[in-house]
DNA sequence: ACCTGAACACCGTTCAAGT
DNA sequence: ACCTGAACACCGTTCAAGT
């Protein structure tokens, strides 16, 4: 990749992430274009589709995933507790940006998503929680991590699009929870 | 209302039912016009948003919803079985078009949305049926119409936009069953 | 090899001119 | 009172011309 090239790369993605977390992932591209100093074609040579953007965006994004598993398994108390923990955790980390809970979600079942490496990050590490939970015979028999996936991601999608405060999410997760554990 | 103003209404309303079928709640309103042999500026003039041509062709839709009810209620078995029933209406109620789980779902939550009123007729609906539940002594203490049209339209908002056949989704609202009853 | 920006297509929305 | 369609703004996307 040639300096200048890069140049452009990095300041896209840096006015993106600026954009996205103004106005959500349904931004107008024309005005990152606009704000990196690029022209149109710029942006679309380095990043393809939208979702390519989102997913450069994304990269730093992966770290906190797994923290935040660590945290939810560090946490003392009931199972129910610990579940609740990871949920909340989890509506967070994909509400940061407008828009991320619809995309993130959906991209699940899309094969040639090009988020999809990101989503099999949220997977493992919402696997790691749930294998705990089945190690303590907490866990319903037959549940897939791709159920709860969509339920959390269903929740957290219509609370994005409401615009619900985490106090009236929280029951929503709870009935989840209770639905998942014996 | 003039006669060539109504006669422009209602085939208005027509055409938008069957492009709105083909291509979900955010299809082109242009071509809504053009097929409707009208300009843009008599659409407009009779429907200044696109919820307001929603709210429209959901006039028809409302009896289904009460019928659906009818339905669920008339259930034998027991409240599980009568509570997935009903869910299954509602999800299937709400996603008849492209867009729709999404759509409805988030109006809910504003007071100033067109299609407020057929919100209103399916927390109705809802309300019906959690009645029932409640006098059997089947339901959770608290649990609010709101709090499970939020989890089943957000269960259809996912299913929506990931092309979900009902045999996955069926799973995910057993969790959402399991979790409001007692 | 990469960038630029004009150009095109499409859509939503408005409004002056018409009947 | 209502309709028409031109006009404008905005956005995504492409591509010929430039370095």
């Amino acid at each position: 990749m040639r300096a200048d090239a890069k140049r452009n790369y990095d300041r896209i993605v840096e006015v993106a992430r600026e954009v996205f977390r103004e106005q959500g992932y349904d931004a107008s591209l024309d005005l990152v274009a606009k704000r990196a100093g690029v022209g149109p074609g710029t942006l679309y040579r380095h990043f393809p589709t939208r979702e390519n953007l989102i997913d450069a965006i994304m990269q730093s994004w992966v770290d906190r995933v797994d923290e935040a598993a660590d945290k939810a398994l560090a946490q003392e108390g009931p199972p129910r507790d610990l579940l609740l923990h990871w949920f909340e955790e989890y509506v967070a980390l994909i509400s940061l940006h407008k828009g991320g809970p619809a995309k993130i979600t959906s991209a699940m079942d899309d094969p040639a998503s090009p988020i999809r490496t990101k989503c099999e990050v949220l997977k493992t590490a919402g696997d790691r929680v749930l294998d705990w939970l089945r190690a303590e015979g907490a866990l319903r028999e037959g549940v897939e991590v791709t159920q709860v996936a969509r339920l959390v991601g269903g929740v957290a999608t219509v609370a994005d699009q409401g615009d619900l405060d985490p106090a009236t999410v929280r029951p929503l997760l709870e009935v989840v929870a209770d639905g998942l554990l014996v």
